[in-house]
DNA sequence: CTGAAAGCGCTAACAT
DNA sequence: ATGTTAGCGCTTTCAG
């Protein structure tokens, strides 16, 4: 019935209850292994008692150190980034981190302030996917601080070298092309996404490659760029189908775009994996259940998350080591859309 | 290039720099307005020069205040509660809040463990989908401790009525149902989902509400409980599909199991939205993309988490007033497979 | 193995 | 409008 707001005990009443010193006490809720049975077992009964809770701020205040982690991700709209939220979240939990969420939303001024808020959090590192394009400042300056900075999915623009864990989009982009290809298509379009994220630019490379390759003609028109979202899948196929020679194939800048390339052409009566294929990127678990399911590049973000943050925790426990590239390969999936 | 860890410039080295006391620079920092314009741009000028960084962790110590708020959710795979978490974040982030996430996979344990550790951290609130089933005992002991909770889409069991903020699931279950009585449907199954939660019987509820008013016969073997997911939904469906006399509509306890369940009919070869008429809840983004399109009850989970976030910041503001209920109105959503 | 004292970086409550 | 003093709750020396 709303009882009034009672004061945290602290670890020094603990200490006057159990009969022992402050640091004493705080030796028993740390687990240290030089104390007596004895004690332990009076304090830790104080602290039932008591109803003590440990101050974990106050401890980091004193002690510098620090047991949360900022994770920095563009959108959790994005299935991709919502599976690499829980690879990340899974792993630091295990290690008893506590993770502090950030969302930019793709805006670089954002991003800056929530770095900067993270600094004043006092964070003890940073798991980021950076915005394309912003500036490596901040970044650095955490890393100057001596909070160690993993990027995931995304690589940033710098000189300086750092701690990176993403997939190879190259060959992600070469696999989508060459399985197009293979299926005998010779007009295939690349849609969605700008070309200003290195992840674009990296999948292309790759799409590029395979079509060369297969000394195929480079139709630059069949390049359009969008939002990488469902709408800008929508208006992108919509776009290119308008082109004279419209292309029977087209590679997505990641799966949320080719569910709106999917829908697009459905609506001007085109079916998807018979007249035109489809192929994705990222092979979010909607992708199964799309119609016709889509054909994609798994990108395993769960396990970026994961890599990401056991680079964290060994940079945070004071490995040193220089700048640590982890590339994990992307797999071809093939389902009805191609 | 790995230059070596700076130590933190402090607020002492900054009031120096800027020939004023501690206090001084304090109150600079936090904006106070009884501060002369001068010393205001001396000492920010210090700042700056001296690279200072404000310790928000030192400063909520001392104040006995807290900027944090945790958020504690299920599981962010399912896209429902993805969004949530994007309409507490957004909201949260307008009023200068910092927020720990924890998700709990439906584990009470879990949960327990969450909430202690955001106790560690001194959270200044919690905003929660509780565990079904899960005790308040904790709930009840951050309360004690001054700290405001916010249920957020799930009910809990207790005595004591805490703030809540969902929607009206009795109603949605009612419209559900009624649609599909209207589509000339006789024989409706409830599949997914456990009896333990409070939406799986309030959903169940308004569907036998309008089950029964219809004068339709109640039979107790469409209902098919299962986990709420995707697996989960084909395995219910492919079950009830077995029964003599099978349904010809479908209400899904969300449109993840929905998603399943179009999946399962298919693998037996009926086809949703003709064969059997189908409806989700939640209206997930993905539910639009589905084939057949899925018709659902919109939940707005977007809406749901700024009004908790809003809800909690006036509660940490000082707002003692008795427990508020918040409960928004589902709307039908019909598309194609219904 | 335990205790006493000092102090992390900041703000509150006075003074002036 | 600014300075002084005290102390948030903890850990870290350093003694013993």
């Amino acid at each position: 019935m709303g009882r009034k707001k009672q004061s945290r005990v602290t670890l020094q009443e603990v200490a006057k209850h159990a009969g022992v010193s402050r640091a004493t006490a705080s030796l028993v809720v740390r687990g240290s292994p030089n104390i007596s049975k004895e004690t332990r077992e009076k304090v830790l009964k104080s602290i039932k008692e008591l109803g003590y809770i440990y101050d974990r701020v106050a401890a980091n205040l004193r002690s510098h150190q620090s047991s949360t982690v900022g994770l920095i991700i563009t959108e959790i709209g994005n299935p991709f980034f919502s599976e690499l939220l829980v690879g990340v979240h899974e792993a630091l939990d295990k290690e008893g981190y506590t993770v502090i969420l950030g969302t930019t939303f793709d805006s670089p001024d954002k991003q800056d302030a929530l770095l900067a808020t993270m600094l004043e959090y006092r964070v003890g590192g940073v798991i980021m996917s950076p915005v394309p394009g912003s500036s490596p400042d901040m970044v650095e300056r955490l890393k100057q601080w001596g909070i160690p900075v993993i990027l995931v999915a995304r690589k940033m623009l710098s000189e300086e070298p750092f701690d990176y864990v993403g997939i190879d989009n190259v060959a992600g982009g070469r696999i989508a092309a060459e399985h197009l290809i293979e299926q005998g298509h010779r007009r295939i379009a690349f849609l969605g996404g700008f070309s200003n994220s290195s992840v674009w630019t990296d999948r292309k490379k790759g799409f590029c490659e395979a079509i060369e390759q297969a000394g195929l003609e480079m139709d630059e028109s069949l390049f359009v760029q969008s939002p990488a979202t469902r709408q800008g899948g929508i208006e992108a196929i919509k776009r290119v189908m308008q082109h004279p020679q419209p292309p029977t194939g087209v590679f997505c800048y990641n799966d949320v775009v080719a569910s709106g390339v999917m829908l697009g052409l459905k609506e001007q009566g085109i079916v998807p994996g018979k007249d035109v294929a489809v192929v994705g990127f990222d092979n979010i678990p909607e992708s199964a259940l799309f119609s016709p399911s889509l054909t994609t590049i798994a990108a395993f973000p769960d396990r970026l998350g994961a890599k990401a943050a056991d680079l964290l925790h060994r940079r945070m426990k004071g490995d040193e080591e220089e700048a640590k590239k982890l590339i994990l390969q992307p797999e071809l999936v093939v389902r009805e859309s191609s």
